[in-house]
DNA sequence: TCAATATGAATGAATG
DNA sequence: CATTCATTCATATTGA
């Protein structure tokens, strides 16, 4: 459940408050690298270092802390964080690219080619005319779900005969007083 | 032109703003979630959805994206800030509250001692008193960790101490353009 | 035109 | 390693 786990204050004061001693003028609360300091980070990284050990990260932080306040704990969770993020970002890329190749495939098939004009759109890649496809999206008329659309019209359809097959991710249309749009079925949501 | 007047001395060169990395647009330009998207998303909030699951999230991003251009990214992002700026105004409003209890508590002290009521604090949150709870942790030694992180305490709270102790500094002057630091002896880390 | 605000995006710091 | 939270940065939007 949504147990707030009694953990983590931020303890931090104020902006300029104590944190005492700081010769560097370094703000008290959370590092605050150095823009060199993450350039050596980065690089370091890019050169293939993902867990640094103990000692990797001691002469890191060792050796950072020559472009400001730095600690190995700053260290160590900035290659945790950088490898978890840039595993999360490669997932989700990948995730996006093949929903975006459906749509496009989609919509190459719905609208059979009625864009030639404007074609000398750089084909560069998939993001660059992102205007284009976003209108192209938009204008992208609900009601024509012919029955070319066999996955969307399953996906569209208020059946309800996925009750506990999870895999299927259906829409329900609500009470569709003025709703010009399907709605998520929130139950499945909370699976 | 861009004078941050108050908070100022931004000297981070590229961080967090920066376009880079396969965003959304690829281009600096951020995701503009159309009002539809909004609506889901609200729906879905006001629906008790509070952090999806990776699968939730793609699957909502993917649904989403019927009504523009959207990423699994943007999702995420999206019901984090809501959650948090939900906490954080509670929060504030919990802080308001205290405040003005505290008032009436001065009153009613001076008045009489009839203070019953709201004896029992709702053990349902920890964060009631901020204030208090953070003068508390502030003055707090943060030594007493159990030897449970005996790992992590030998990591963490060891070094820093970052003095003078450049004799091990191992520089390795890149034949860079514009270099004015020394750099890492990559070779090293890699031991 | 320029501020204040709303909000998308990012990241440091944790926790399990 | 994944997930989460707090905080901050940056920008689009809006109001005066």
């Amino acid at each position: 459940m949504d147990e707030y786990t009694a953990s983590g204050f931020c303890i931090r004061a104020s902006r300029g408050g104590g944190c005492g001693g700081g010769g560097t003028g370094t703000k008290c609360g959370r590092w605050n690298p150095t823009s060199e300091q993450v350039k050596v980070l980065t690089e370091l990284f890019r050169s293939g270092l993902r867990t640094p050990s103990t000692d990797q990260i001691q002469k890191i932080s060792s050796q950072l802390s020559f472009y400001g306040k730095i600690e190995s704990k700053n260290v160590f969770y900035w290659f945790q964080n950088h490898k978890a993020r840039e595993r999360q970002k490669r997932r989700r890329v990948l995730v996006d690219d093949a929903n975006e190749i459906m749509h496009l495939h989609h919509m190459t098939n719905n609208l059979s080619s009625t864009k030639h004009f404007g074609e000398e759109k750089n084909p560069v890649s998939e993001t660059i005319d992102d205007q284009r496809v976003i209108e192209t999206l938009q204008l992208f008329p609900l009601n024509s779900l012919n029955d070319a659309d066999s996955e969307k019209l399953r996906l569209f359809s208020t059946d309800h005969n996925c009750k506990e097959n999870n895999a299927s991710f259906t829409y329900n249309i609500m009470g569709s007083t003025e709703m010009d749009h399907p709605t998520l079925d929130l139950r499945l949501s909370f699976v």
